[in-house]
DNA sequence: GCTTTAGTTAACAATTTGGTAATCATTCAA
DNA sequence: TTGAATGATTACCAAATTGTTAACTAAAGC
């Protein structure tokens, strides 16, 4: 089972933010409502949804402005957005989409219409979105950032230590027998000595400061939390 | 200039694929005309069009057949497809938005809201984003003043400083391998020594006065702040 | 043309990393 | 209980990698 995909969506209007967002939860979406612009803004930064609505008319920033301003950061450069609105003229339609906007409906809104081009977005967007990132418990290995995190603290492992406990943890629970570990990170001809594995397992162990890899004495070693 | 973008336009009706062509042709895009399903399906595998609009009724075979059967290939599974009908009826909409269409305009066509529909389906499948002004934490990134600025102060870097900036930036956190940016900023072709990364990377450090990247021995950089 | 600036290279310094050996601690079985 | 295995720990060194500086070359501006 995937995570859910999360979806802010902002208007001020109470009834539609109610009835929208009651539709998009029965889908199986995470919805977090906004009711105006500056709203809709800080609530991105803070849960970073996988995909914005904006109601165009709104206070303090219109669904424009939120638009771009979210494009300029690298965070939401590629998040879709769909633009809501009462205006079904041309012109306004134009420049939602012209803004950096990926869909823009107008009022009144079919629930249904609208999930599905939600569904067709983030049925797209999940295609570039191939992150690397694997999750044991509270901690994450991030092949990408080449980094792991424990809780909130972020670990920095070099190379060798990294490529190692990505490998353990790629199979919890699992024992590599010490043969498998140097093939798997050393490569089959790279010949090096008895201990080198021990040593790497202690600096994985006393930079993590968690106790998430067991020796398994006469086997080799598995990662457990 | 970059090349022009390859529309294929199927429609059975021979006077809408001629006026939409036109428009097309005339906002600059290289327009492959079909007049039925069987052929825009032949044709999409013949010229690898950037962006395919099928209209659902049409002979041989439907624009969701033809939908369908692109979907299907490696070739198609990413490729914008827009779908046009004269049915406007909720449940077709959705049936064509669920087929794997991105995106579903209902006849009559304005010509102007579909190129920016079309405008905005091949900005989001274009690779990389190519956002005018970037902001990261306090820092901007304007390419087209060429200028960084860090709180209310500018800084001024070079040209192959400021790209290597802007790409690592591009996607904070994320580590670029050295043969990453030497491709992505100093092109396939073009050999340079070992040492000019690092070089490079100095003179950033340098003039920004801020640590915003990070070494990552034997893997490479990531922008952090 | 001359000057300035940017980009690259080379040489060396500093740092990090990976690997080894020696020693210590633990396990397990006779 | 005791002693061989086996793994843990530590210190140390060599190799790889990157940082830094300076010099050189090419391009841009005057």
């Amino acid at each position: 089972m995937e995570p859910r995909a999360k979806i802010l969506f902002a208007d001020d209007e109470p009834d539609i933010l109610e009835i929208i967002s009651f539709n998009l939860e029965k889908e199986g979406y995470e919805v977090i409502q906004a009711k105006d612009g500056q709203e809709a803004l800080d609530l991105c930064k803070l849960h970073r949804p996988d995909l914005i609505i904006l109601d165009i008319m709104m206070p303090y920033k219109s669904g424009i402005d939120v638009c771009n301003l979210l494009r300029q950061l690298p965070d939401f450069r590629t998040t879709p957005i769909v633009m809501l609105t009462a205006l079904s003229d041309e012109s306004s339609q134009i420049k939602g989409l012209d803004t950096g906007a990926d869909d823009y409906i107008s009022k009144p809104i079919s629930p249904k219409i609208l999930i599905s081009r939600i569904n067709a977005l983030l049925r797209r967007s999940k295609k570039d979105t191939d992150q690397k990132v694997m999750k044991i418990g509270d901690m994450t290995i991030d092949q990408t950032r080449f980094l792991v995190t424990i809780g909130e603290t972020d670990v920095n492992l070099a190379k060798k230590e990294f490529e190692l406990l990505s490998l353990l943890a790629s199979k919890p629970g699992r024992v590599f027998l010490r043969n498998e570990i140097l093939s798997l990170v050393w490569g089959s001809e790279v010949i090096v000595g008895d201990r080198t594995i021990d040593v790497h397992i202690r600096k994985i162990r006393q930079k993590m400061g968690v106790d998430c890899i067991k020796t398994i004495k006469g086997v080799g070693y598995k990662f457990e939390l």
